[in-house]
RNA sequence: GGUCCCAUCGUCUAGUGGUUUAGGACGCUGGCCUCUCACGCCGGUAACACGGGUUCGAAUCCCGUUGGGAUCACCA
């Protein structure tokens, strides 16, 4: 296979997304991915995935498998790809040849023991660690256990041209003849993700900002290579709340894990696009604005912190904004978890309509469902302690009589039933509503009366009344 | 330790030299609404890290200090 070293072109903004498959897709994978998914969806360009797995011992099947079924909830798609690294070692070779060829690259036989103390030498006496040089003019041949490095310059300067930081300067003598090729003949990352940007036309780089110190390396590369260098930016890193790298103790950190917990996704796309980036005052994003209002000047330069608290009161937020069909379906699955029969839909759409705006996720709105959809619910012990005693006896018994009567439950018909029994037993009606509450839910909170009644229907409505009745009856 | 980056309420942020007694959101909190719980509405709390400059004027520009972070692999 053959590819074109193609001069960069801007025509169409191309972004990537590189995972590598050693784990699941977490918070802060998910957030670049979004940055350049976002950044190309809004320029009208492309993106492409690519999977980083040169690392044969840490990459697996399931993690490219997590990392696609992440994606495909979170709603980003790409327009090219997946691409695997591991299918591609053929290019790599080529590449290699071509620096080896122009002597920007040698081979070097020094023993991974003899680099190592050589790097605790230089951090010991507070120097940057860099290999020496040992078989950089030794002019080798390819060899059993031999790497392939890169002649770095030991002088001069790089600049990085990054979009977010602007102009970052290195010194080259920092640099030193890194790996590009591993003695197992596999590439090294740098390397790799040249050749691939390089051949994959990709003219944007949107990044963490735990590479800007890999980029004078990448940069030598495309030099040595006489290729453009894409447009980089690096976005500022997502701490947890103690300052450091997100990881496993700051709590869940993976993208499916959100799910599981009942977010969705549009509420943890709209609080990761706005940990870095701004619009404004602005707050609540769907998808659509946030391909029309993305740009990449209003990422911040600074790192955020992860906050759980914000993520839960946008993620109610995109419950309450969502239309009833959309919460029905991602409610679906939680309730099937816990109730195994067939749920009518328009019933279910019933029902989230009453928790909607009193549930912050939707496993917390499967809860509040149950009652809805079980044929005999149980008393919470102190609601029905409290609430259903022989006082209420005949008041609930008036109730019945009077919701038989009614053609339809709307909101005014049970006004009046109400009403009469209000008058009847001259009850007020916070002193009816709990009780009812009880009988029909076996809580003391639930969503409202009226629209209790409403949703559950006539033949529920009047079962657990008479259920609540003899209830009291069996007590006393 | 070397190199690099960052610095506005506890957190996410607006702010790009004067319109700012520094605005919004989450959190916390007082109240209203009310059939419970929520939603909603009204109000409160709380920040320009510090020190020098530049300027008529600085959160905004420059320098230093301090603090935080990233990175220094035959990992990506």
């Amino acid at each position: 296979m053959k590819d074109k070293i193609r001069s960069l072109n801007m025509d169409q903004i191309i972004t990537r997304f590189p995972p590598s498959p050693t784990g699941y897709l977490h918070l802060g994978g998910a957030r670049t991915a979004l940055f350049n998914w976002l950044y190309a969806r809004s320029k009208n360009g492309r993106f492409v995935l690519r999977i980083e797995d040169t690392d044969l011992a840490r990459s697996t099947k399931e993690s490219v498998d997590a990392i696609f079924k992440a994606l495909d909830w979170l709603g980003i798609d790409w327009d090219d790809g997946p691409f695997y690294q591991s299918e591609r070692l053929d290019i790599y070779k080529e590449y290699i040849k071509k620096l080896l060829d122009s002597e920007d690259a040698y081979y070097c036989t020094c023993s991974p023991e003899k680099i190592k103390t050589m790097r605790e030498a230089a951090k010991a006496s507070g120097q940057t660690p860099r290999y020496d040089g040992t078989c950089r003019d030794k002019g080798l041949k390819n060899s059993e256990k031999a790497v392939v490095r890169f002649r770095s310059d030991s002088f001069g300067t790089t600049v990085v041209e990054d979009v977010i930081k602007g102009s970052i300067l290195f010194q080259n003598s920092e640099i030193d003849d890194f790996i590009i090729q591993k003695s197992d003949g596999m590439p090294m990352y740098n390397f790799a993700v040249v050749v691939d940007d390089i051949t994959m036309g990709i003219n944007t780089v949107l990044r963490g900002d735990d590479h800007v110190s890999n980029t004078p390396k990448q940069i030598a590369l495309y030099k040595a290579l006489g290729c453009m260098l894409p447009v980089y930016g690096h976005v500022p890193m997502v701490f947890g709340k103690d300052r450091t790298r997100l990881s496993k103790r700051h709590g869940a950190m993976s993208v499916t894990a959100y799910r599981d917990m009942g977010y969705m996704p549009e509420a943890l796309i709209n609080y990761l696009v706005r940990l870095g980036w701004s619009h404004g005052d602005d707050e609540f994003f769907l998808k659509d604005d946030l391909i029309k209002k993305f740009n990449i000047k209003n990422i911040g330069k600074s790192p955020s912190i992860f906050d759980p608290e914000k993520l839960l009161s946008l993620n109610a937020e995109h419950i309450q904004a969502a239309s009833i069909e959309r919460t029905s379906a991602c409610l679906k699955p939680f309730l099937e978890e816990r109730h195994t029969d067939e749920i009518d839909s328009s019933y279910l759409s019933a029902i989230a309509g009453t928790l909607n705006k009193r549930s912050k996720t939707l496993l917390e709105m499967a809860d509040g469902a149950l009652f809805y959809l079980e044929n005999d619910i149980d008393y919470d012990k102190k609601a029905a302690e409290k609430f259903l005693k022989p006082i209420v006896y005949d008041c609930l018994n008036l109730l019945i009589d009077e919701l038989k009567q009614i053609a339809s439950y709307t909101q005014k018909n049970q006004e009046q039933a109400f009403k009469k029994v209000m008058d009847i037993t001259g009850l007020k009606f916070g002193k009816i509503a709990q009780p009812v509450r009880v009988a029909l839910t076996g809580k003391s909170v639930s969503p409202g009366i009226f629209e209790l009644i409403e949703v559950l229907g006539r033949e529920r409505v009047l079962k657990r009344l008479k259920n609540a009745v003899l209830y009291i009856d069996e007590k006393r």
